[in-house]
RNA sequence: GGGGGAUUAGCUCAGUUGGCUAGAGCGUUUGACUGGCAGUCAAAAGGUCAUCGGUUCGAUUCCGAUAUUCUCCA
């Protein structure tokens, strides 16, 4: 069966048993900071669980695109070493959100793998949770019931409360897990070793291919379990892994999933799959990777040098690496492979049809960067092998390896592997001491110390009614301490709070809670998380029970809903002057200013740029006034003609705000009117991304200040210009005019130098042998250094000392000819310094031409005098 | 967010105890050879050594700040 049947076939499954088939959510997780990207198919529906949103399907049944790179689950490293890690996957998943529990989920899981998939029975093998004796939890022998309709009772495993008891975290929804084995070894080695007895072994072939979660309990911060209310099922299927059982593969890279990458990469290399074990490992890796960045730059995410990007740049670096190091591509190889995947994978996930060019554009170029950082780094290296091989030694310091790695991003395996080649080895132990003292640096600075979160009053719905008010009385409802760097701030929930938090791109609002008896708490930030608002304020109130009035900062918030419209304003100009491939890929408004990224293959042209800010400020001066769609379905919102962006979940209702002619699902606060925003003015138009411009603007205020500033300085340089007419062309003349100037005077102190030359050559008068020149000139030191260096050159055996004031300062400069430099008798440097004395100053330089300096021109006279004291 | 680098000619980069009249390769222009192109040879043009401040007799070089950028860690 092909994966694209099974993945169908588990959908259409649920489908019949009335679940609602949802697309998968992206895999950039962009709302909730203890996650940068999706991990688990239940990452969506976190708050449902949470009860902080409220549950729309009772049954929803999906495939989610995973990502597993860093925090609790990173399996980076082994991926492609072993058949079976992957950093980005596949999480079939069905789930009841209060509806049916146990009976239906074990029921339903039987007859999909059994019946309609066809395992093989007498392969499977369940766990159930076996009970924990510290937490006074009994096994979960309902489920084991359960299981025996189907499966005979020694093929149910009793599992500990690590395997088989699934937490969020520490606090919140949890309950016991089941989960199905399937044994794929082949039939001979099943005889000797009961397959039973591999279950939970790491054996690659008897492995877990779907865990059933029962959500019935909640974890208290106390430590304690009490039962909820409302049961749910939360299971996740490995897509990768069921393939390959299906398949009758042992591999999840002999499946129709891999292969079409594998020998894409095998043809593309020229050496062939499933030979070279080192080789297929390197495969491996750049096939999966490939899917991992793919899909990661089809959600929006770029590679870039922070956060959820720098992961995304990191994995694509692996891959390139192990192309370069094993399978010989010197040069980008890894965008030819994108068409392979979106034609395998394009039609359930049409992001990545939709992106495609994207995608090559910008894996092409990464790439490119990657390579150059390679080549810096050899060049680097084989500087500090010289260096090792010179001094006789064989190991390269740790330290050294190290900066590699650290400043120049040069892998450590690389260094390694080309130090070998070279005979040395590099000190591991050292390399792994500057690592940890580089993890320790960021850990000390990023520590951040938070409490529990205590809960003042049970209030489980947060409103945020900052639309309509600035200002609302509120209550707290929830507090915690939060210190980092010494300093101790505080995080805390209001029942309603008029507070924007930072979605969207828009920062968080601004402002001031006071209390009734007139105390002020500064409100410096709000943000979400986990679907509640958490407001960052300097200090704890006194009175945390009491009344507060939560006030927004007026001005602040006006200034960003200005530049907010204007960002939809420019988006909708930008697609009317260069045309609808442009999309939005990342956005920041702030007060001060607003940050658009956007699709887009060139430099944008300076009449392109002028034409859009035309647009958007002829859409100010048109003054449309603001039309709002609160609560709408996602597709009538399309109907309008809103531009969808990432992020939106299936069967959320949006929210619409019009312009004009601009429709754009937001959540943010807008001016009133186009009017209101006064003025537009664009100051930066960059790249940060291959196909990926980035437009920075100003808006009302900022770009009135901006306005005048320009006027002030122009002004200035017409003054300066005396009125002239035309600017740029004054300017110019005069840089013009400057140039021969500079070449006149060039040639006019050539023309001294030459009329001095053979006067000072007359003045030379031998002392002990040599020939010495001594002269007080008037020149500047330019000319004076063009005379000596002739007279150096034309003479032989002299001592030439120069000396001249420039700007009330009296300087020396001695020269040797090159062949009573070479004879070593006199050293310039020497008597310059012996010279300046007499003038209070020092000075130095190398052997044949030397220069001082120094505050008393009294005495330069005899600095002079003096030359021939110094054969 | 923190650490470490980088910024020198149109491009890629050299440039060590601070003073070598700032260099190389590629590219550009001109000339010569050639029937033309390609090519070879020769020559030339092209630099506020990122910006601002400090130390010094003297700063591309040392120190500090800013900007841009690369990279590692979180």
């Amino acid at each position: 069966m092909k994966s694209i049947e099974i993945r169908q076939q588990f959908l259409d499954f649920f489908q019949e048993k009335n679940h609602q088939i949802v697309p998968s959510a992206p895999m950039v997780v962009k709302d909730d900071p203890t996650l940068m990207f999706t991990n688990a198919g239940m990452n969506q529906f976190k708050d449902m669980f949470l009860g902080n949103k409220p549950i729309k399907f009772p049954r929803i049944a999906d495939t989610q695109k995973c990502l597993r790179v860093s925090g609790k689950h990173n399996d980076l490293e082994e991926v492609g070493h072993d058949t079976y890690h992957h950093t980005m996957f596949e999480m079939l998943g069905n789930w009841s959100f209060g509806d049916y529990f146990k009976e239906e989920a074990i029921e339903w899981g039987w007859e999909l793998l059994t019946k309609v998939f066809g395992v093989d029975k007498s392969r499977l093998y369940i766990t159930i949770f076996g009970g924990d004796q510290a937490d006074l939890m009994p096994a979960d022998v309902e489920a084991e019931k359960l299981w025996q309709k189907w499966i005979s009772p020694d093929r149910i495993i009793h599992g500990s409360k690590k395997d088989n008891f699934w937490e969020m975290g520490d606090v919140g929804p949890c309950g016991p897990c089941s989960e199905i084995h399937v044994d794929l070894r082949p039939d001979d080695q099943r005889k000797l070793v009961d397959g039973k007895a591999l279950v939970n072994t790491d054996n690659p072939l008897v492995i877990e291919i779907w865990n059933l979660v029962f959500i019935q309990f909640n974890r208290k911060a106390d430590g304690s379990l009490e039962a909820l209310p409302n049961k749910h099922v939360d299971t996740g299927m490995g897509f990768e892994r069921l393939a390959m059982v299906l398949q009758g593969k042992q591999s999840n890279y002999d499946t129709d999933v891999f292969q079409p990458l594998l020998q894409a990469i095998a043809t593309l290399s020229a050496q062939p799959y499933g030979v070279d074990r080192q080789k297929d490992v390197a495969m491996r890796v750049i096939a999966d990777h490939l899917r991992a960045v793919a899909f990661a730059i089809a959600d929006g995410q770029m590679p870039s040098n922070n956060k959820a990007g720098y992961v995304i740049r990191r994995i694509l670096r692996r891959a390139v690496r192990y192309g370069y190091t094993f399978l010989g591509f010197e040069k980008p190889f890894i965008h030819n492979l994108v068409p392979v995947l979106v034609n395998q994978m394009g039609d359930y996930f049409p992001e990545l049809k939709r992106n495609q060019d994207l995608i090559v554009n910008v894996i092409s170029e990464e790439e490119n960067s990657f390579l150059r950082t390679l080549a810096t780094g050899l060049t680097l290296l084989q500087k500090i092998i010289d260096d090792v091989k010179a001094g006789g030694y064989k190991t390269v310091k740790g330290s050294e390896a190290f900066e590699l790695y650290d400043t120049y991003g040069f892998p450590l395996d690389l260094t390694e592997l080309i130090c070998r080649e070279n005979g040395l080895i590099v000190s591991r132990r050292e390399f792994d001491e500057e690592m940890a003292k580089q993890k320790e640096r960021s850990r000390a600075d990023a520590n951040v110390e938070t409490s529990d979160m205590i809960v003042v009053r049970e209030d489980d719905r947060e409103e945020f009614v900052g639309y309509d008010h600035l200002t609302t009385t509120v209550e707290i409802t929830r507090y915690r301490i939060v210190k980092t760097k010494g300093k101790e701030l505080v995080h805390l929930v209001l029942n309603i709070t008029p507070f924007y938090a930072e979605s969207g791109g828009q920062i968080g609002d601004r402002g001031i809670l006071k209390s009734a008896d007139g105390e002020v708490i500064k409100v410096l930030d709000a943000f979400i998380e986990n679907n509640l608002i958490i407001h960052l304020c300097d200090k704890m109130p006194s009175n945390i029970h009491g009344k507060f009035k939560a006030i927004v900062d007026e001005k602040l918030r006006r200034l960003t809903a200005n530049n907010h419209t204007a960002t939809h304003l420019l988006h909708h100009a930008l697609r009317k002057v260069l045309g609808s491939h442009v999309e939005q890929k990342g956005s920041l408004v702030t007060p001060e200013y607003l940050r658009f990224d956007f699709s887009h293959f060139k430099k944008m042209e300076a009449e392109e740029l002028k034409a859009v800010a035309l647009e958007v400020n002829r859409m100010i001066r048109e003054n449309h006034q603001q039309e709002l769609f609160k609560d709408i379905p996602i597709d009538e919102a399309k109907e309008l003609g809103a531009m969808s962006l990432f992020g939106e979940k299936y069967g959320d209702l949006v929210r619409a705000v019009r312009f004009g002619n601009s429709i754009e699902l937001c959540g943010g606060t807008h001016a009133q009117s186009t009017g209101q925003i006064g003025l537009f003015v664009i100051r930066h138009e960059t790249s940060i991304a291959a196909g990926v411009r980035r437009i920075e603007a100003i808006t009302a205020d900022a770009a009135e200040a901006f306005f005048y500033e320009q006027h002030e300085t122009l002004s200035e340089l017409k003054t300066l210009l005396k009125n002239a007419n035309d600017l740029p062309k004054a300017v110019q003349n005069l840089l013009d005019q400057n140039r021969d100037l500079q070449k006149d005077l060039d040639a006019a102190g050539q023309k001294i130098v030459n009329g001095l030359i053979d006067g000072l050559k007359a003045k030379a008068k031998n002392v002990d042998g040599i020939d010495v020149i001594s002269q007080r000139l008037d020149l500047t030191s330019d000319n004076a250094k063009n005379l000596v260096f002739r007279l150096s050159r034309e003479l032989n055996n002299t001592l030439i000392v120069v000396g001249l004031v420039q700007n009330n300062k009296p300087m020396l400069m001695v020269t040797l000819t090159e062949d009573l430099a070479k004879s070593g008798r006199l050293n310039a440097g020497a008597v310059v310094r012996e010279l300046a004395k007499e003038i209070n100053g020092g000075g130095g330089g190398q052997p044949h031409f030397a220069t001082a300096g120094g505050s008393n021109a009294e005495g330069l006279d005899k600095a002079l005098s003096r030359a021939e004291c110094m054969i």
